[in-house]
DNA sequence: GCACGATTGTACGAAATGGTTACTTTGTCA
DNA sequence: TGACAAAGTAACCATTTCGTACAATCGTGC
C-alpha cells in the first residue's frame, strides 16, 4: 500500500497521517509556506460537507461541489474519509457529538422541578432554531431510515441523556406534588423534540402554504413561548406560573 | 413535433393521450389484446414512483428503478412526465390532493368544541400514522426548500382549511367559554401538526437512539391519548374530560 | 382482414459523478 | 545546497443515470 492510498481503517488506526494545509489567511496571501494542520483540514472539509449534505441530502451532494467549496481538493477528502459515506457519517457523528456535549454541560438539578423544565424545553427550542443544520441532518438520516446511525461507532450507544434528566426532573416533580403522575419520560422527551423540531424541519413547506414563516424573530419567540407553555401544562397538576416563559 | 416525442405541455392541455396498457391481470395471464386505461397506468407510474421517492429521496430514487418497478416502461414515464422532476412534482401533487380531499370531507360543526377539537387532533394524528407516505414525501419536499411546492401550479394556493375549521371551533369554544382566550389558530395547528408529524418523520431515528418503536400499536394508540391530552390542555380553560381520547 | 395511427420495448448516447492515478510542490535534514 | 519524503493538484477513468431514437406491436375504423 503506496503512501497515496486512500487511508484504510487499519491505516488511520494505526497512526493519524499528518498532511499538511495551507493556513487560509496564509493562502489568501499567497505565502510559500504552510502550516501542517490536518484536524484543521478535517474541520474545513465536514464543514463544507455538512452544508452540503444539509442543503441537498445525501444522494443530492456532489463531491466535486463539496471539494471545491473546501479550502482542499477532493483528492484529501478521500485521503481523509474514505469515500462519500465516510464523509456523511463523519458528517453526521460531528452533529450528534456537539449535540451530546450540550447535554452533559447543563446541570438543572439546582432548579425546581418547574423551572428546570421550563429551561430544559427552551433551551431544546433554541438549539434546534439555532441549528437548522443539525435538524437537515436528522431529517436526511430519517429519509435514509437511519441507516448511517445504525453503523456509526461512535453513536452506536448514544443514548441521550436528555431522557435522564427529564426523568429526573420529573421526579422531583411528582415527589413535590407539582406534576401529575403516570406521565413517561419518552413520552415528555418526544412532545419536547417534536414541538422543537417540526419549526425548523417543515419551515419551508408551512411557509409556502400557510404563508406563515416561522424563522421570523417574533414568530419564534411566540412559537417558544407556546411551546413551553405547552409543556407545562402536559406535566403540571394546577395551571402553575407560566406567565412569561423564559429559558 | 413527431408524435414520439415527450408530450408538451401545450399537448397535454389539447387533448389527453391515449396509450395502451396492458392491465396486469392480463398481462400476467400473456393475453394478447389490453384495454386503454391511459389513467391506469398514470397511476400505476405514479404509486411505483411515490414508493421510490418517498424511499431514496428525490435525488436518491433512480428513474430506471421506478420503471422497473411499473407495469409500463421508462418511455412512459417521459411521455406522461416529462422528466424526473416532472414526475416528482406530480406525485406531491397527488398526494395533496389526497389530504385536502379528506378534509373537506369533514364536518365537525356539529360537535361541541371540545369534541371536535378531539376529534380533529386524532383523525390528523391518524392520517399521518397512516399515511408515513405523504409525510416522508413532505420531509423530502422540505429537504429541497419546497422548491417544488412553490412551482406547482395545483398547490400554488392551496391554503389547507384545516387552519379555517380549527379558527371555527376555537370560536365557538370561545363562546362557550370552555377555551382560553389569545391562541392563534395556525399556533394551534402547529401544535397538532408538529406532534403528530414528528412520530413518523423521526421514527428511524428515535428507534436507533431510544429503541422506542413509535410505529408499534400499543405505543401508537398511548401517543395518541397523550398527543389529544396535550392539545386540549393547551387550549381549555380547565381541564375538561380528557379522561380517555377517542377520535 | 387490412391499413393506419397510437402505444410501447429495446437499445443507445451524452453528460454527470464517484473514485483513482500520475505527477508537482513543499518542508526537512544530512 | 541537494536529496528525500510528505502533502497536494489536476487530469483521467469507469460507471451510472437521465433522457431519446427507432422500430416493433396492437387496437380500431373501414
Amino acid at each position: 500500500m503506496a503512501a497515496s492510498d486512500p487511508p484504510s481503517k487499519a491505516r488511520e488506526r494505526r497512526g493519524r497521517p499528518q498532511p499538511a494545509a495551507r493556513d487560509d489567511a496564509e493562502r489568501e496571501a499567497g505565502a510559500p509556506g504552510w502550516k501542517q494542520d490536518p484536524d484543521a483540514v478535517r474541520r474545513n472539509i465536514l464543514e463544507t460537507a455538512r452544508r452540503a449534505f444539509v442543503d441537498k441530502g445525501l444522494s443530492g451532494a456532489r463531491i466535486d461541489e463539496i471539494a471545491a467549496g473546501t479550502a482542499t481538493s477532493k483528492r484529501m477528502i478521500y485521503y481523509y474519509f474514505g469515500d462519500k459515506e465516510g464523509l456523511y457519517r463523519a458528517v453526521l457523528e460531528d452533529a450528534y457529538m456537539r449535540i451530546r456535549r450540550l447535554e452533559q454541560s447543563l446541570d438543572l438539578a439546582a432548579l425546581a422541578p418547574i423551572d428546570a423544565l421550563r429551561t430544559l424545553t427552551g433551551l431544546t427550542f433554541d438549539y434546534h432554531a439555532d441549528n437548522p443544520d443539525f435538524v437537515r441532518l436528522v431529517m436526511v438520516e430519517n429519509i435514509h431510515h437511519a441507516r448511517h446511525l445504525k453503523t456509526s461507532q461512535s453513536i452506536g450507544a448514544l443514548n441521550h441523556m436528555a431522557i435522564g434528566m427529564l426523568a429526573d426532573i420529573y421526579a422531583r416533580g411528582l415527589e413535590d406534588g407539582v406534576f401529575r403522575a403516570g406521565i413517561e419520560p419518552i413520552d415528555l422527551h418526544l412532545t419536547i423534540s417534536a414541538l422543537s423540531f417540526y419549526n425548523v424541519s417543515n419551515q419551508s413547506t408551512i411557509k409556502q402554504i400557510f404563508g406563515h414563516d416561522m424563522a421570523q424573530q417574533d414568530a419564534r419567540g411566540r412559537r417558544r413561548a407556546t411551546v413551553i407553555e405547552t409543556v407545562l401544562r402536559h406535566v403540571c397538576v394546577v395551571e402553575a406560573d407560566r406567565s412569561e416563559a423564559n429559558g
